[in-house]
Formats: structure tokens, sequence, C-alpha cells
DNA sequence: TCAGAAATCTCAATTATTGGGATTTTTGTC
DNA sequence: GACAAAAATCCCAATAATTGAGATTTCTGA
């Protein structure tokens, strides 16, 4: 909320000029984008680059650096869901021709922790770290219709028209209602809502308060679903209980003491 | 060089606290551990927070955050070696009961940038993310090998037991002269340096320049090249092919003006 | 070798950061 | 559901650290 300086800020507000589609930038270019003075700014960098967030290309400018690569490593290593998830993951994609998704939920985001593919050349391309749309599609909708009423209702209130062109409902009830199947009937399906022609059917992952933390997903061609003779339902059944595995796995961490854990680092709530 | 405070820099040690030992820290232990007041560290917690780079864990304390891996997303899509490496890396991995790795010289330090592996249980494990010791192994040879004589002295010189521990040479100059050897080969060969019983064999990629920004590597057992009846120097031949390869497409994209890459993040050089 | 640009340095002004202590919120327990 | 202990936040004056104009140095390419 608050729109406080700090100089911490200024510094991560330059790691966020980095994006997909602009991933060099030169100080030039930096300091007519932030505005900060030509000394700090290079300040800034120098300190970037010295703690390896930002490397220097020759004449270039900057990227990001080695130290996001490292520090990826350790969220891997303490992402108990990560190291849980993978097999199910793996598992899902060589069982079908399709790509396999396992996406967390944070707070506001959902971010991709872990994917897998069986096919030569996915259509949807959803690797590790690439940020997803928190209104659109089956892994979206397996999160939020297991997500307490509180959270629900201010998100549902802001994408409805979302919602209403997807179909799911065009007031903020009939969505209530239609997230409400979903959670009883365990899994979500998304008919070409994210690419054209490719189903996705999405199963949530709990932790051991049961809140829904992650989701397990398939996108898969429909015409590849017909070609193997397979229903979506056999296919969301399989994706249910592999996602079931994932949170009684870990519900059990929870419980063996011997084990490091962390559990649900998503916002608590936010006074939407 | 210089011991410069600055607040960015305090932010920063708190997230190099974050270790492979050590994954989860409570504001107590960060504060005993680093001297910050309380009102400070919090304020310090919350901006790192904010940005994403850490996650309150319920009771426990904060680990690493999602930012981080939105960032190694972007990092994966910025660079050109793992983008053109990975191919190769995973033909090694499919040649040979091995894992393969393909791991980027970044100043100082040896990073792994990409992995891949076609054995069930493999003893030595280097994902993406993890660094490795830069005096030790094939990998950290084929590099060394091929760097200008001003940036190898000072490193030989460091580590001079090391690499009379494993034979390369007991002065500077023997090792100077074992790594010319190693240049002139193409690639370079490690017996059970890092893990016993595994060969590792490693040749460099080179960017434009014809400087070494990388080096692939094969790691395998000893009794799996005997039992598939591979010689070492079969298997260097296409590591060093392979190395060659990706180099030359570097080379390429470096002369094709419709493409963004970035080149030599490694550091020019320093006052060792 | 030299010009033009890029990066760094110097240093005084001032602003934003700091930290002691009070206060509020959260957490765990009864 | 209420209570105590701990955790996190707030307030605000003091001050130390950050800032930026301009000079200077270093780099880059011709």
């Amino acid at each position: 909320m608050s729109v406080s300086s700090g100089s911490g800020e200024r510094l991560f507000a330059i790691l966020d000029l980095f994006t997909e589609d602009r991933l060099e930038w030169t100080p030039q270019e930096i300091m007519a984008e932030l505005g900060y003075t030509r000394p700090t700014l290079y300040r800034y960098l120098r300190t970037l680059k010295d703690a390896g967030f930002l490397t220097s290309l020759p004449g270039r400018g900057f990227t990001l650096g080695p130290r996001v690569v490292e520090l990826d490593f350790l969220v891997r290593r303490s992402d108990p869901v990560v190291e849980i998830g993978r097999d199910q993951v793996d598992a899902l994609a060589n069982r079908y021709p399709c790509s396999s998704l396992l996406v967390r939920y944070y707070g506001k985001k959902l971010l991709c922790v872990h994917s897998a593919c069986s096919i030569p050349d996915p259509r949807s391309s959803y690797p590790r770290g690439r940020p997803m749309p928190l209104a659109r599609g089956a892994i979206s909708r397996a999160i939020l219709a297991n997500l307490p009423r509180r959270q629900q209702k201010p998100i549902i209130t802001e994408a409805l028209e979302d919602f209403a062109e997807i179909g799911i409902g065009s007031t903020v009830e009939d969505v209530l209602d239609s997230l409400r199947a979903i959670r009883r009937r365990g899994y979500s399906i998304a008919h070409g809502e994210v690419t054209p022609g490719v189903v996705g059917i999405a199963a949530p992952v709990f932790d051991s308060g049961r809140l829904p933390i992650a989701a397990l997903c398939v996108t898969i061609e429909a015409t590849a679903l017909e070609a193997q003779g397979l229903s979506e339902a056999t296919v969301a059944e399989n994706v249910r209980e592999a996602a079931a595995e994932i949170s009684f796995e870990l519900a059990e961490l929870q419980h063996d003491p011997t084990e490091t854990i962390d559990q649900n680092p998503a916002e608590a709530g936010e006074t939407a």
C-alpha cells in the first residue's frame, strides 16, 4: 500500500525492468526509465553487479546475473512441493502425450515450478519460473475453487468478465456455484482457454491445513485424447490421484520432525 | 575491494545467509548473525518479502521466495549458452550412461547451468545452479587451460596444493605445462577427483573472441566405461565435438544481427 | 595517438535511514 | 474463548549515510 521509497526498493526497481520482452538494459536506458541520477545509478549497478544479480555485457549493457541461478537452486531445495511433486509430474508426462505442470500459488500469483513434456513440439509452453494468469485456465480454477470464501470473493469480483467469457458464470454467485462443483469433483477442466485446441486438466494440492498451495495440471491436445481413445474424466481421475498423493506426502513430511520443510508461503490475506 | 557499507549490501547480506546447509532463518537468528537492530531488520525483511525474494513460513521464519524462480526463468532465456547448449547436453546423456553438464564460467566461479542424466541413481549430482570448485575436476581444467596466461597465473598460484595433489604439477611452471597439453588436446580428463570411481571428461566452449566461457562435461562411472567397451578417448572426442558445435553456433548468433545475444559476462580481470 | 563517450570520483548539503522505547498484533496455551 | 508471552510494528528525534553537481579519469574505437 505504502509508496515508501527506500533505497532497497530502488535497487529492486532496476531488477524489475528485466522482463521476457526486454532482457538487456544499458545504463542510459535505465536512467531514462527510472529517472535516477548518473552517479546514483552507477552505484546501484555496481552493487547489483557485485552481488551477482546483474552482469555487464561488453558493449551492450546489463543482463541478469549468476546469483539468480544459484538462488533458484536453493529454492528448488527448500520447496518440498517441488521435491515431492517432481515424480508425479514426470509420471503423468510419461503416461500421456502431454505437457504436465506443477504450479504453485503464491499470494496473488501462479508460478510454474516444475514441468515435463512428452510431445515433440508443445504448443503451450510453461517452463519453471513462468508466471500464469490467476483468472484463466484449469489450474487457476483448481486453486480458486478450494480457497476459503473470504479469499474467493475479491478475486472473482475483479475478474468477472473473464469468468463470463469462459462460461463459468456471469454473476459472482454463479461463479461461486461453478467453483463449488469443481471443488466437489476434485478437478477442473478447461477447453482451449489458454491455447486453442488444448485441453487443460488440473487438480489441487493441499498443505496440511487443507489450503490449496499448488495445482497439478496436464495439458493435452483434444485430438490426441481422441486418437488415444481417452476420456477427459479418465485422465482427470489420474491427475486428481497424483495431486492427492502429493498432498499426502506433504502432510507426512509435516508430521515427521526429522525433515525440515516449509509449508504455505502464500500471503495470509490482503484487504482487497 | 571496498568494504563499502550501503544499505543495499546489507539487504543482500540477508540473502547470503541462505545456503544449501541452512534454508530457513528466523528474524531472531538473523539479528544474532548480522547484528542488525530489530526495527531495521524487520524493515529489511519486509522489503525483501514485498519484492518476493523471501517468503515467511507460518511459524518458522523465512525462506527464499518466488521472485527468484521468476528471475531464473529470465536468465535461462537471456543466456544463449544455455539455449544452444541444451541439445548437446541432452544428446550426450542419451549416447552414454552418464550425467552430462554444461558449466558456465563467471569471473571466479563455475556454475552448472544445465544438466541431464541417463542413469538411475547418479552419485555425483550437479543440477542447474550448483556452484563448483574452480580448482578441481575436468571442468575446471578445461576452462583454466584456455584462459589467457594473465588470468591463469594467480589462480594456479592460489591453488597450487590442489594441483600437486591431483598430480598436475608441483610448481606453477609444471602446471602451466600440463594445461598447455590439455589445451592442445582439446579436452581434459579427471579420475575420481570429485567422486571416487567417476571419470569426468570435459571440453571448453568459446565465445566469438576465443575466450572460454563454459565447459561441456560428461561424468561416467569407470566401470560403466569398461562394461560398454568404451575408451575415454572416444568419449572425449565426442565431448570435444559437441562443445565445438556449441562454440560454433554461438559465433553464428554473434554474426546474425537479428538475434539479441549476450556474450561474456565474466568479469574482466581482477587485481588478484 | 587522439577525440568522444562512459564510468568514477570528490565533497558538501540534506535527506532518508536508524534505533530506543512504547505500542500493537499475533501466537500458543489454558 | 480468554490470557499471557512473544513477535512485529510504530513513533520520532538524532545522525550517519545517501545523494547529486560537476570535475576527473578510464575506456572505446577510429
